[in-house]
DNA sequence: CGTGCTGTTGCTAG
DNA sequence: ACTAGCAACAGCAC
């Protein structure tokens, strides 16, 4: 489920209970997701106080005053909630971090592609762990002369590659369709064919869709929730992903999907040159 | 019952 | 160096 937005979304919450909570317990219920879970190294945290919650990517970071920092990645289905500790813990309930408040920081993903790791950042707060990754969306670095640039001589469809994460991270399936189609680009461009006009278009817009969907909570399709268990509400304002067949909100032309880079995607015809 | 999708990432093979 | 394909997994719609 989740793209940029879901994971700033969850973020945001996070900022607003962890800091300064010290963990009083970890309780794991499963070996391994993408990755083994790192029990024991999780269980040497207990006593640890959070001192900050950033996002990088689509990754959460949970700063600790022990020096480290908790990774998380929600993969495919991955949820963050905040509990009371009486809540009963279900079925693909992972991992629990127990709070000294009586709260708990309860991990679930049903598919188990997520990620939990602890890491040591250096002394710019940078993690080697997660490599090089490609700059954020919304930050000044991703322009439209970066984009054209990185762009010449390319020949995947230009859907393909504003969704891989060596370009730009945090932009995937629902948001580079909504993108696509906002900008008038058909998702099967050739990115080096596009003009430095059109690559600018597609930053603002990118930009534009991303910051729109942060503000409202992100895109709840199936199984993302907020940490409150909330549903995010740019689901209503998709405009092309999932409506194969529907008419398109602008032209009346039926909503075409067709598979880039095995991912279905969503166009409009007619509205998307 | 199967079959074929699903918001991600990273490995493999070409 | 590049791209496409697939695997990891559970659930759900058909």
């Amino acid at each position: 489920m989740p793209e940029l937005p879901e994971v700033e979304t969850v973020a945001a919450a996070l900022r607003e209970h962890l800091p300064e909570r010290q963990i009083i317990g970890v309780v794991t219920r499963c070996e391994r997701l993408r990755r083994p879970i790192p029990i024991a190294a999780l269980q040497n945290e207990v006593n640890a106080v959070i001192c900050g919650v950033r996002r990088r990517a689509k990754y959460l970071l949970i700063d600790l005053d022990s020096g480290r920092t908790m990774v998380i990645h929600l993969g495919m289905s991955g949820t963050l909630r905040l509990v009371p500790e009486n809540e009963t813990a279900e079925r693909h309930d992972h991992i629990d971090i127990k709070l000294d408040d009586g709260s708990v920081l309860r991990y679930r993903d049903p598919r188990r592609f997520g990620l939990v790791i602890l890491v040591t950042p250096d002394a710019d707060g940078q993690i080697a762990e997660l490599g090089n990754l490609a700059p954020e969306p919304l930050s000044k670095e991703f322009s439209g002369e970066y984009l054209y640039n990185l762009s010449r001589k390319r020949t995947s469809p230009i859907k393909t590659f504003i969704m891989d994460q060596r370009r730009v991270v945090g932009v995937g399936n629902i948001y580079a369709c909504e993108s696509l189609f906002r900008a008038r680009i058909r998702p099967t461009l050739k990115t080096g064919t596009l003009s430095r006009k059109r690559c600018q278009l597609l930053v603002d817009t990118i930009k534009a869709v991303l910051t729109e969907a942060i503000a409202i909570g992100g895109t709840t399709i199936s199984d993302f929730y907020g940490v409150d268990g909330s549903e995010g509400k740019f689901a209503l304002k998709l405009k092309v992903y999932g409506r194969s067949g529907d008419i398109c909100p602008e032209c009346g032309t039926s909503i075409k999907k067709i598979t880039l880079g095995g991912r279905s995607t969503f166009y409009c015809p007619k509205c998307q040159k």
